[in-house]
DNA sequence: CCTACCGATCGGTAGG
DNA sequence: CCTACCGATCGGTAGG
């Protein structure tokens, strides 16, 4: 066994300060939450001393602003151009938001819950994109209605949030799961949501 | 059912300073967090002095403990009993919890994210709990597969994890939609869970 | 990146 | 329920 373990493979990445206090701020965050973890905490991590933290940041707050801000561009991105159908649209939302999930479970629960903690001006522009993200896929959703894959009596304010507490609670228990591989997963859920919203499945509740 | 200290039995009852702590505490642990809860917060909302909360709770630690003990137990009384087969057992479930979380939303979310503050010995009871909750679903879906009305191929673990992330998802948006009355929005929720999981939607995944 | 430090605030207590 | 207070810790800064 090599000493030097996880040395450059392919890219010499050698993670900066700056790099190591995100990567140590969003473990943290997920699990004590923002208000919970102090700029100490965020230095015993690094195993440097609380003041020389602000060598490399701002301050805690703009930590959280960045992690969020470019947590939810990896969401936006990945749903950004989705090929196919309506249906095959879908699959391919709840597959791609089901694997930035798994790439880091613990940044997925501070974007989902540590937004709360950002303050003006920056919070408009994050509930801006949250809102954004609901509305590719009410788009898409819509789309499939309109195309009559979906079912016409389908709720699209029902479905849209449906689908996103599926792949937003993803981060509870994913963790917990590390038997099965998140293709897996994501696939298990887009099943799930394709067989609700399909039509074909019968009367809806009389 | 515990002693009720002096509660007028279907009578206007005057919450007492506990009550109203307890109040508030739901209400600013849920937007700010437990940690970015201050015990002076707490006594600001009632219009005491920071020290004089402690005439009436013995630690913001305690709040904690209790509001989410009693929370989990609102959940657990509530899919108790339920009656008729595994499938109109699994639409009283998403109704029942919907209905629960609609009459406090902000005790929902709580519950839902704050556990992870509550320290040991506390947190193992909280914990089992929350795997029994889990449990009772996770029975109904078993029985509804094994009296063949719901999908043969189909995973439970992601079923019951699907089922809960909709349900559990809803105290993030049902505030903002307060157009539509909760038991509308729980037989919505209702209508797609059923129809995942009901035999006959045609083939799952290849 | 360290030492040394700032004023503010924290959960909680003593003694009325 | 108040006044007065405790030691600990907070986010952040000055000056090397």
């Amino acid at each position: 066994m090599p000493r030097q373990s996880h040395a450059r493979a392919s890219a010499p990445k050698k993670p900066t300060k700056q790099e190591r206090l995100m990567a140590a701020a969003v473990r943290l965050f997920s699990r004590q939450g923002y208000a919970g973890t102090s700029v100490r905490d965020l230095g015993k991590a690094l195993g440097i001393q609380p003041g020389s933290v602000y060598a490399h940041i701002d301050s805690k707050h703009t930590m959280l602003v960045q992690l969020i801000d470019s947590g939810i561009d990896q969401y936006l991105d990945a749903v950004a151009e989705l090929p196919g159908t309506p249906t095959e649209q879908l699959r391919h939302f709840v597959e791609a938001h089901v694997r930035v999930v798994a790439e880091d479970v613990n940044r997925a629960r501070v974007v989902y819950h540590q937004w709360r903690h950002i303050q003006p001006p920056d919070r408009a522009r994050i509930v801006a994109k949250r809102y954004a993200y609901e509305q590719r896929l009410r788009d898409i959703i819509d789309a499939g209605i309109a195309a009559g894959e979906f079912a016409t009596d389908l709720d699209r304010s029902t479905a849209v949030r449906a689908v996103l507490g599926m792949v937003n609670w993803c981060p509870e228990w994913l963790p917990a799961d590390g038997s099965e591989p998140s293709e897996v997963v994501g696939a298990g859920l887009a099943d799930l949501v394709l067989a609700s919203v399909r039509v074909g499945h019968g009367a809806h509740h009389p």
